[in-house]
DNA sequence: GCCAATAGCCAC
DNA sequence: AAACGTGGCTATTGGC
């Protein structure tokens, strides 16, 4: 078992500072300070890239004393019209304290730039800088952080301030649209049409939710010795609000180049199958998108074989039934035709509906996409607007074809090898597991051997490549649903081997028994810790999960003390690196061309700043870097030369 | 018109 | 009751 305990040492690896750093930092953020100021902004919507603005902006300090400014909003344009005097009120106020409180900070902060507030110029900012939402994740990552349900849970504050302006907001729409002004997807996002509601429920926000709750939350945070993860959390916004600054740019030619193609396809294909559809006494307007009135289609008319179920007992057309269904009927039967239409429309229809996604988000070649910290239950992070974490990497649809690096530029993209299933072995102490890592030997290959006996024996054996065989690939699943929780059944299924599980936890005695003691402390603590201390409440009816969310959010860890390695290494920042995005294992950065001696130096100090987390652990985690020059479909090797000290 | 549920599918 | 985790986005559908 990997010694937690050493770990108190607070050292840091590699010469970096930043776990000593977080330590010093404790005190700040179990404090109130003696001074501060708690600001909210209203915008006109969420996505403060695409010209949403900042159009009013709360506060309240440490005495009480609250203030409020709003300005107007051409309702054809939506732009903010600013006012000059309200904006140099703001300022001086802003800028008379030294600490700042907000609920979601991030996107406070950027919707005040939208409006010509830059507070991160102001003297050591970041430093001051609390933010209730990062408190809220530490003190219990599984529940809502939205600030109207924390103020309703602990505050006993009611939403009625909300109601009455959704109320007001729902009204204004309608004349607004009479005037012939369109309106926003989204209610909030046209909460600029209200009136004085607006104003009370901005000034509610700031005074009667975010002001008490920080003062909660600090309590909590210190009687719960919980401040070293707030530090960590509170430390990393800087690097995220200046990574989505940077954004990643897209190929902006190739972008609609693959959209008009996957359209083309789109249509082509659905119209074949609307034709056999009607041709089989479907109406005119059959819309084969509708799963409704798929399954009339194939199950009511073709009388096709019923799959499996949705979870609400439907019967499933998504694409595994319907690709079994197609090897049931044939291709040349007409619901063959049908099928393979669909499943080709459907896909195109996918890539096309990613890509318009895209470039509905591009602003200039680039696209900022949120990473958010709180958005998940195990420390990993989110992102949205769109979702750089989910770009299609198949090789039917490479959706991250229009993603690269700016020109004269390249990126270094990195991740880590089999970082969650090496965090299993070195936690559970696995020797023979570990000793697989350690040899750069395949650990699923391992477990593989066990379940289906020696590699030679392999019935599908193919000679050139044995991870294309069934046996390993089944076995890799199974690893994964083993991590995922999966129970004797399903990882017997997945894994492909009747008894496999038992014979896994039977072979290997101490993964065995470390899934069950994560499993018990679960149960009896209602949280888990992931290997540096962060807490993550599990879900009492959902105990099964408790081994994910140790494993999942140790992972999420790594990543997070990565980037704070990686800003503050000074070969980065000597050659003007920046981090651009990061999809849960791989972190991508840029930066400028210059020649290949600079390149192997960017190489070795990601691979470095990356693996300092490991090397706090005690638990070697390697990555292999590669550079992108075009797009991040085509990474090529780089020989690092960086070993890190054990 | 508004909203929530449902289904499907992309990533790790 | 069910038991494979963490996310985000779009389209369809039906209730109010």
């Amino acid at each position: 078992m990997v010694d937690f305990k050493k770990m108190s040492k607070r050292t840091s690896p590699n010469g970096y500072s930043y776990f000593r750093e977080l330590t010093f930092r404790e005190d700040y953020y179990s404090h109130v300070p003696t001074r501060y100021l708690v600001v909210d902004t209203e915008t006109t919507g969420t996505k403060l890239f695409q010209g949403c603005q900042a159009f009013a902006v709360s506060a309240v300090d440490h005495k009480g004393e609250a203030w409020f400014w709003r300005f107007k909003v051409n309702a054809k344009t939506r732009n903010v019209i600013v006012d000059r005097d309200k904006l140099k009120d703001i300022e001086e106020v802003v800028s008379s304290y030294s600490h700042h409180v907000f609920h979601h900070g991030k996107f406070d902060v950027r919707a005040l730039q939208t409006i010509g507030i830059d507070l991160t110029k102001l003297q050591d900012f970041w430093l001051g800088f609390r933010d209730t939402l990062l408190y809220s994740h530490v003190c219990d990552s599984t529940e809502d952080h939205g600030l109207k349900d924390l103020a309703k849970k602990y505050l006993n504050v009611s939403n009625d301030d909300e109601e009455a302006l959704h109320a007001a907001v729902i009204k204004a729409r309608r004349a607004n649209k009479k005037l012939g002004n369109s309106t926003a997807e989204k209610v909030q996002e046209d909460y600029f049409l209200a009136g004085a509601e607006l104003d009370k429920y901005a000034l509610c926000d700031v005074v009667d939710r975010t002001e008490p709750l920080f003062r909660m939350y600090v309590d909590v945070v210190r009687s719960e010795k919980l401040a070293y993860q707030v530090a960590r959390e509170h430390a990393l916004v800087p690097l995220v609000f200046d990574m989505e600054s940077k954004g990643l740019r897209i190929r902006t030619k190739t972008l609609e180049l693959e959209r008009k193609r996957y359209e083309r396809l789109a249509m082509e294909e659905g119209a074949k199958a609307h034709k056999i559809a009607v041709s089989s006494g479907m109406p005119k307007d059959f819309n084969p998108r509708s799963s409704q009135q798929l399954q009339a289609l194939l199950f009511d008319k073709y009388k096709l074989p019923v799959g499996k179920f949705t979870a609400s007992g439907a019967n499933s057309t998504d694409a595994e039934t319907l690709k079994d269904l197609l090897d049931g009927c044939g291709e040349t039967s007409k619901a063959g035709k049908f099928l393979s239409s669909l499943l080709l429309s459907r896909k195109s229809y996918k890539a096309c509906d990613y890509l318009t996604e895209y470039q509905s988000l591009c602003v200039n070649g680039i696209i900022h996409p949120s990473f958010n910290q709180t958005g998940t239950n195990t420390t990993r992070f989110s992102s949205s607007d769109p979702n750089a974490q989910n770009v299609s990497t198949k090789s039917d649809m490479p959706l991250r074809i229009v993603f690269g690096p700016r020109l004269d530029h390249y990126w270094i993209d990195a991740d880590y090898d089999n970082l969650e299933m090496r965090l299993f072995a070195y936690a559970c102490g696995e020797e023979e597991l570990i000793k697989a890592f350690e040899s750069g030997e395949s650990v699923h290959r391992v477990i593989a051997e066990e379940l289906n006996g020696p590699i030679s024996t392999w019935k599908e054996l193919n000679k050139d490549d044995w991870k294309k065989s069934p046996e390993y690939k089944r076995t890799k699943n199974g690893n994964f649903a083993l991590i995922y929780g999966a129970g004797i059944s399903r990882a017997d299924a997945t894994y492909g081997v009747s008894g496999a599980f038992d014979r896994i936890r039977k072979r290997f005695k101490k993964l065995a028994s470390f899934m069950q003691t994560t499993i018990d402390k679960a149960k009896a603590n209602g949280y888990v810790q992931t290997m540096f201390g962060y807490r993550l409440s599990v879900p009492q009816d959902r105990a099964y999960a408790a081994l994910n969310y140790f494993i999942q959010g140790t992972a999420g860890c790594v990543m997070k003390y990565a980037m704070l390695a990686f800003s503050e290494d000074t070969d980065i920042s000597k050659l003007g690196g920046s981090m651009v995005g990061t999809v849960h294992d791989e972190l991508i950065s840029e930066f400028k061309h210059e020649d290949e001696q600079q390149q192997l130096i960017a190489a070795n100090s990601v691979k470095r700043a990356m693996e300092s987390p490991g090397v706090r652990l005690g638990i070697p985690l390697t990555i292999s870097p590669s550079v992108i020059y075009r797009d991040w479909t085509k990474p090529s090797e780089i020989k690092t030369t960086f070993v890190s000290q054990f």
